[in-house]
RNA sequence: CGGGGCGUGGCGCAGUCCGGUAGCGCGCCUGCUUUGGGAGCAGGAAGCCGGGGGUUCGAAUCCCUCCGCCCCGACCA
């Protein structure tokens, strides 16, 4: 394509709302416009790019024997209802009413529709298994749409719903799509992790989501190097940090001290001089209507999500002041445990085995100290803390890392819930009616580029890995009204066409500084610099992300850098 | 929804306190010069100062109100 002809808006300076890496080379490089929020219009460049990851994500679905079909991105109510997500989903789903007042949503997932389509159709066995998949829109009302593409309004996602007769069958569906979703995001270039994943507390199974370490990430995963160990921060399981000094001894009975005005653990460890590990945390909670008490190490954090499947219920929330004051007799920061009789305490595993702690005394203003778990108070034990830098990986011993990272991918073991819901049933074998059991999985293609992004630029622009950006190469003549740049220019060009190379010609009638500042922005792998040099029959290659550059014939151009985009792996 | 910030040519910003002819840099258009890292000179176009209402002789500026956008929080594939 010739660049003169193109609508690249390039900009000096990124719009001001821009915060993210990311968002702001995708505004400065002229990818995407913002409609509003969470609404972006992509432009030549950002579809091309787009286009190209969809077309690996395809090949890469098509050879695990999945089928592409297309569903309407409006859905009537009336599934979503059966399957109870009309109302779980509150404010998240866009709903819309028809002329005759019927209730209408704009689909997030397609669940429902698909498991609408499978139960009219699938009878039996012998029809099973089944993958199918999509690429296309999906609407969520964010509360907080944010940083540029990463959580939006509407977005692409590749969506895939399997269907089998037994769990083994649901199994190997899975493992399909997690080595999928590995050479996908490979292909792309990035560096990923899978990480085993929260499935929720009403009964899912086994998860992974996939995530593309990056600062401008929302999620958190725990990762061990050494023995490759990893998983979302809401599920990783770690060994917590040994105490700062160990627990006195003695078998001393809990002893009231007092303990004026000092309310977090921070201003009770330093008015008496002990450390924060060897202070109970001590909140109150309440699940399901009915208080519960939750016990943490001092300078530990509550994991919501574990406590969530501990105690079998999301329906937990923090209590109330006076319910605190009800219940315990004091206010929060001089809580405990001891001598609780009137609701269920739960203590995190790493309070198990520890002697002589210190907690508050659930009177204003005293805390205990002597206080030994399984002595002084009963609870049940359980993990409920929350993974951090510091601890170590249970099998290897080694430490574990804590990173933001961007949650491009996610794979689910469903279960027979929308199967049921709808009223999916087929014929096994025996001529017995089965409800089949379910796998659903995504992606998000604008997760994929804005990941892409996140993990390849510099101060410049970005630096796409060849597979997924916009073009593969430019070219770039110094001076277009030099007649022999510009004859050797289109030459290349011409060349790098017939080798297949997907190539953007800047013929553009702009100083060379401009050219070259525009290349790097919008992040092409490779450049081919047609100047002065040419008198010589020899052209500039450079590489986008080492900054490399070396002499090459004229005539041999083609032909290396066909190599060189070939040397990184399959295209899309 | 709670907290914070911002809406002024395409982009970045000043002007707003303290009312008095709307400015700067970049970009854009024309011409000449220049041409291997965002050129120089000259000339030019482009703004209901987010919308509505009010105060005033006079409002980008003061008051009321609505809208939009960004960030933090709660929430969430």
């Amino acid at each position: 394509m010739r660049w003169s002809r193109l609508f690249i808006p390039t900009l000096r300076e990124a719009p001001a709302d821009a915060e993210v890496v990311s968002h702001k080379f995708l505004l400065r490089a002229g990818y995407v416009r913002q409609l509003a929020a969470g609404f972006y219009c992509y432009l030549y460049l950002a579809k091309r790019s787009l286009l190209k990851i969809e077309r690996i994500v395809r090949e890469e679905m098509d050879a695990i024997g999945a089928q592409e079909i297309y569903t309407p991105e409006v859905h009537p109510a009336e599934l979503w209802q059966k399957s109870g997500r009309w109302e779980v989903m509150g404010d998240d789903l866009f709903r819309l009413k028809d002329r005759w007042g019927r209730s209408l949503c704009l689909g997030m997932t397609e669940e429902e529709v698909m498991t609408w389509i499978a139960q009219g159709e699938l009878r039996s066995y012998k029809q099973l298994p089944q993958i199918w998949y999509q690429i296309q829109p999906k609407f969520r009302d964010e509360l907080r749409p944010k940083s540029g593409l990463m959580r939006v309004r509407r977005f692409t996602m590749k969506d895939s719903y399997t269907f089998d007769i037994d769990r083994a069958g649901l199994d190997a569906a899975y493992d399909k799509h997690y080595g999928a979703y590995c050479r996908i995001f490979n292909r792309c270039g990035l560096e990923f992790l899978p990480v085993e994943a929260h499935s929720g507390a009403m009964g899912g199974s086994e998860s992974h989501e996939f995530m593309v370490p990056a600062e401008a990430g929302e999620d958190w995963v725990i990762e061990c190097a050494a023995s490759g160990y990893r998983a979302s921060l809401e599920k990783a399981v770690t060994r917590a940090r040994e105490p700062e000094t160990p627990d006195p001894e003695g078998t001393g009975s809990p002893e009231a001290f007092h303990t004026p005005g000092r309310k977090t653990i921070e201003e009770v460890a330093e008015f008496d001089g002990s450390p924060a590990t060897a202070h109970i945390k001590t909140l109150v909670l309440v699940a399901q209507g009915k208080p519960l008490m939750a016990l943490l190490r001092g300078d530990h954090s509550l994991s919501e999500t574990k406590l969530q499947t501990a105690v079998g219920t999301d329906d937990v929330r923090p209590a109330h002041a006076h319910e605190i004051g009800e219940w315990l007799g004091a206010a929060a920061g001089s809580l405990g445990p001891v001598g609780v009789a009137n609701m269920r305490i739960l203590a995190d595993a790493a309070l198990e085995g520890r002697r002589n702690m210190i907690a508050g005394a659930n009177k204003d203003n005293y805390h205990l100290r002597n206080v030994t778990p399984g002595r002084d108070f009963e609870a049940r034990f359980a993990d409920i803390r929350e993974a951090e830098d510091g601890d170590t990986d249970i099998a290897s011993g080694e430490p574990v890392r804590r990173r933001k990272a961007i949650e491009v991918g996610h794979i689910f073991k469903l279960g027979r819930k929308y199967a049921e819901a709808l009223g999916l049933r087929v014929l096994d074998k025996n001529g017995k009616e089965v409800t089949p059991i379910m796998g659903s999985y995504g992606i998000g293609l604008e997760r994929v580029l804005t990941g892409a992004i996140e993990q390849n630029h510099d101060d410049r622009g970005m630096a796409l890995p060849v597979s997924i950006a916009p073009f593969e190469t430019v070219v770039t003549p110094v001076n277009v009204k030099n007649e022999e740049q510009r004859k050797a220019a289109e030459t290349v060009y011409q060349a790098l066409r017939n080798e297949g190379v997907d190539v953007l010609y800047d013929d553009r009638l702009e100083r060379a500084g401009v050219k070259f500042k525009d290349a790097e922005l919008i992040g092409i792998p490779f450049r081919v610099t047609v100047g002065k040099r040419i008198a010589d029959g020899a052209v500039d290659l450079s590489e986008r992300a080492t900054g490399e550059s070396v002499g090459v014939k004229l005539e041999e151009v083609a032909s290396v850098l066909r190599r060189r985009i070939e040397a990184a792996g399959p295209r899309a």
